[in-house]
DNA sequence: TAGTGGTCTAGACCACGGC
DNA sequence: CCGTGGTCTAGACCACTAC
């Protein structure tokens, strides 16, 4: 079984940055040394390239070259969302902001709605977009629709803070949160937003917060580049068991 | 700002696939057909093809076309992982079997061995690597770690059934996961087991599950096609905070 | 056999970074 | 200015699927 060149081409650099031979941030030889090296065209040596920025293993950087990617995730706890999230990014040597880029009323698309039980189609409540970025660099755009007394009450706080923190302070008491995990694709537009190439994986933490009297206080999608973020989470057997009946 | 032409070719499809003018699993132009469509090269299409795949919404087959991919994911509750994980998928509809592929006891890597809280270096555990099927795909990986005496003890229902259950029914109680979740690309390695495109995402879903008496019994890692799985989970106030000290 | 996608080539021109 | 990667072309040959 012959491996296509290419494949050959990008295995061989692949190991070479597995062992350590090439670095994190090291430069690869550029395309020409690399046709000369293996004995291939440049449209072969290419492709082995986008081999490995598809498997995250190298970024390339028009006029400079490609270099040998960073590997350093920040991890996110779920099971303390509601007040630590600075705190937890300090301890992890990073600096996290926000930047809100909508906050507006309007009305809600219906999974939205049902998600937080509103009855009419011409309730609105608030939208806020927000990108999230660690030490400077965008790695997540965050869409919450949160009920309209609490997005009109806390506007100013909203738009600077993290949102359960400004709840939470407010005397808001979240008492369970039902989330989804999945991942997906970078399309143009958002592979634009985050400076990740087309394709990337990225991280989709989906949330509806309820209070105690089960009552959906907001909903939200947040979308994480999958290269910098990771989550945590403690599952416990009591706590859970009871929770599942309503799934 | 011109995008470039590829870009342009597989924005125009990618509008189809999604407004429906393409439906799923319906075959798209061929290359030369395209090639005529938008009167650009042969290379050129298969960029704009390859955009499309890399954003999961296409699939291609050699000799047979390219394809509108099918997007449907089955969910995996992080909240009930400890009984009813076939009745779930039973639920969502889909069959769901495991296919043992390793089960022999081994020295386990460092992480593994202080995961497991393991004094000496020589002490052996079980390794089990297993295939996820889903109707018949594999859809993902997943290699565990358990302690010695129950791998010995539980072989046999081990290497047939989910972890969990078979646990569960002889009365060993697990009280806490704690557990990572984060995304990767396939290498090559592993896009050859799910039959994925190189650099696909890829969910990672790590744990250490702990008994009562706090005491770690099995580490794992399942890798399993992004595409294809979702987790989900409902997270409680009260049982999180006192863990938060923990971490 | 005809049609599809998969690999690979040589070569032209453009855009960006840095000297 | 030079070296880097980014886009695009025309064309050859191979491999798989179907009829």
């Amino acid at each position: 079984m012959h491996l296509p060149l290419h494949l050959f081409v990008s295995e061989r650099l692949r190991e070479q940055i597995i062992n350590g031979q090439l670095q994190p941030s090291e430069q690869l030889p550029s395309e020409h040394q690399l046709m000369a090296a293996f004995g291939v065209s440049r449209i072969t040596v290419r492709r082995a390239i986008t081999n490995l920025v598809n498997q995250g293993l190298v970024v390339v950087q028009q006029g400079k070259g490609a270099f040998v990617k960073e590997q350093r995730k920040v991890i996110h706890s779920l099971s303390n969302p509601l007040i630590f999230y600075e705190e937890d990014m300090a301890r992890q040597g990073v600096t996290s902001a926000i930047q809100t880029l909508v906050f507006e009323p309007v009305i809600p698309p219906p999974e939205v709605r049902s998600a937080l039980n509103l009855e009419s189609t011409r309730s609105k409540v608030y939208l806020q977009k927000k990108l999230l970025l660690l030490n400077g660099d965008p790695v997540g755009v965050d869409i919450t629709y949160i009920l309209p007394n609490l997005g009109k009450n806390y506007a100013k706080e909203l738009q600077t803070q993290m949102t359960f923190p400004v709840l939470e302070k407010n005397g808001i008491t979240i008492d369970r949160i039902e989330a989804t995990l999945e991942c997906t694709h970078a399309d143009h537009e958002i592979s634009q937003y985050l400076t990740v190439p087309l394709g990337s994986p990225l991280l989709v933490y989906c949330h509806t917060a309820y209070t105690v009297g089960n009552q959906p206080i907001l909903h939200g999608k947040a979308v994480s580049r999958g290269d910098r973020l990771c989550y945590s989470v403690v599952l416990h057997r009591n706590s859970n068991r009871g929770v599942d009946n309503h799934l």
